[in-house]
DNA sequence: CTGTTAGCGCGTTCAG
DNA sequence: CTGAACGCGCTAACAG
């Protein structure tokens, strides 16, 4: 077997010049359908694939997608949320024969977007955990080639999805609805918490907001908070379900009965909730749809339409 | 400010050529110490920074590491192992501005591992998933830049770990006590499978063994089975968290308290371990640490080691 | 130890 | 619509 045939062999076979073969092979530029059809054929018959890496560098993109993190905590990149996101881009990337990098931003992350806006390697970038100051502050640097996942790009509807629960709660009669929401600084925590507002305030019924941080250790505590502060509540939902995980595992330890003394949904339906006992009432997250598109969006250069995907309620045990 | 400078440009700002410039930022090749200081410097003063996919081309490597996990079912890329690692391996490889490609496997991968060799834009690819007749079976094409993930290469002492929990057990009380094992087509399988029936023997208890996939689904039925063939079984050890939490929601349906009745541990110390009720008593997976070395030497090329991390037991409240 | 000279493989101007 | 030539930015052989 001969060594890779390149362009200029497929080129030189099908009687044209390289230049056309590429305009034909890459679907760029004119090209007639004579010379199509003799490039494209010539180009099966010698089995030629592009060199993806040559590619890009004569175009100067990068490589790889970046999944950039922003949030408090460094260990951010453990979240299930996260690691469910990365995985799933790195998957998605596969299609356009990139990698996916992913990084840890801090909140005020000013310096290094502007480093990675320098960095010739990154094809496009994927922004998570962002907030309206971030994204009026971006460098100009990062042209087309970027995206967001939550707020403003690709996301859950997780308003309708947190609504849904929310009126399950309603319509088994629940008065007392807690909820354990997200972190203030985060963009994606607005819409549930305005769904929670409205509705209770539609329905008569107070509101008793905890602000969380989508972890299980938040969502302990925030349980025994609302036990002490708000004594008749009859529900707790809460916008993650590692919060309320944490929230059954308070309310077991405190003796109090799920569901009958007090429902809990969750938010995400992760592989475990289905696990937990009793099995967590939640809904459905489809965060690997989410970021196979955020990387769509950011490799295609796309102006991020946001998106909303749908959220499910699954009604399980807890509620 | 004046557009990027290029290798050229340091090369005679530090009167020296551009071969020389190379060899000395790559650091491959000789040079002399003045020569060396010379290049270093000019190079800081321009700021200049070489154009990683460039490199990666002319040196003819790829620009992403695959992460191919082979296994029976394709949503094996949500599994919480498999995101987790393929996340830590996105961190890992922005060292070497290379991304990371995530793909399944189906248990027979001839001819996927074919293509994957024949792809220029792969630099590395590391394996999950294998067993002995796959590892011999890697095409020829798949040079230095291959490696392995669990057994064979970097991986978990998942025997001394399954072991501490074993004998902490005993410790315990427990003479009853089954095991839910790994899948057997899985290399990964053997040495805690192996650890559990030496340390039986050894103590002259019965071997009561289950086949598991780690999956929550599966170590329910599971349970159910051992409650049903061995009435008087006092204690479930698994391999998996997963498979665990499954354990925990049939015994608990089934009115079984844990770990009064029959003790139960996991192994991963997965996030939401801490989160279930009973606290989940299990042994730590530096999955993180693992993926990243299991990057580390499929990238630089060394034959993997067969690395083993330790595995600590977590000692909550389910055993 | 160093410099010269070819590549690496493809994209893209620009004249025709 | 097409082709020739140059450019992408760096690395690796091979003389010296």
């Amino acid at each position: 077997m001969t060594s890779r045939p390149q362009l200029a062999e497929v080129a030189r076979r099908a009687g044209v010049s390289v230049a056309t073969a590429s305009r034909v092979l890459s679907g760029r530029g004119p090209a007639s359908a004579a010379s199509r059809d003799a490039v494209r054929g010539a180009a099966t018959e010698l089995g030629y694939v592009p060199h993806p890496v040559a590619r890009r560098l004569a175009r100067g993109a990068g490589t790889r997608v970046l999944f950039a993190v922003r949030d408090r905590r460094a260990d951010i990149l453990r979240d299930p949320f996260v690691t469910r996101a990365a995985t799933a881009m790195a998957a998605a990337a596969d299609a356009d024969g990139l990698g996916v990098t992913v990084r840890h931003l801090p909140l005020d992350a000013s310096a290094e977007l502007d480093r990675i806006a320098a960095d010739r390697s990154i094809a496009a970038v994927v922004l998570a955990g962002h907030d309206r100051a971030l994204l009026d502050a971006l460098p100009a640097a990062l042209p087309g080639r970027f995206g967001v996942i939550g707020a403003g790009g690709p996301d859950v509807d997780s308003a309708a999805g947190v609504s849904a629960l929310l009126r399950h709660l309603h319509l088994t009669g629940r008065r007392r609805i807690a909820l354990i929401g997200g972190p203030p600084w985060l963009a994606a925590s607005r819409p549930p918490m305005d769904a929670y507002t409205g509705l209770m305030h539609e329905a008569g019924l107070p509101v008793r907001v905890m602000t969380g941080d989508f972890t299980a250790a938040r969502g302990r505590a925030a349980a025994q908070t609302v036990l002490r502060r708000w004594p008749g509540t009859d529900a707790i939902a809460t916008v993650s379900d590692a919060t309320a995980l944490g929230v059954l595992q308070a309310l077991a330890t405190a003796g109090i009965r799920v569901p009958d003394d007090i429902a809990v949904t969750g938010f995400d339906d992760v592989p475990f909730a289905a696990s937990a006992y009793p099995a967590l009432t939640t809904a459905t997250h489809p965060v690997e749809e989410i970021a196979a598109a955020a990387v769509r969006a950011a490799v295609g250069g796309t102006p991020a339409a946001a998106q909303l995907f749908p959220s499910h309620p699954v009604l399980r045990a807890t509620a």
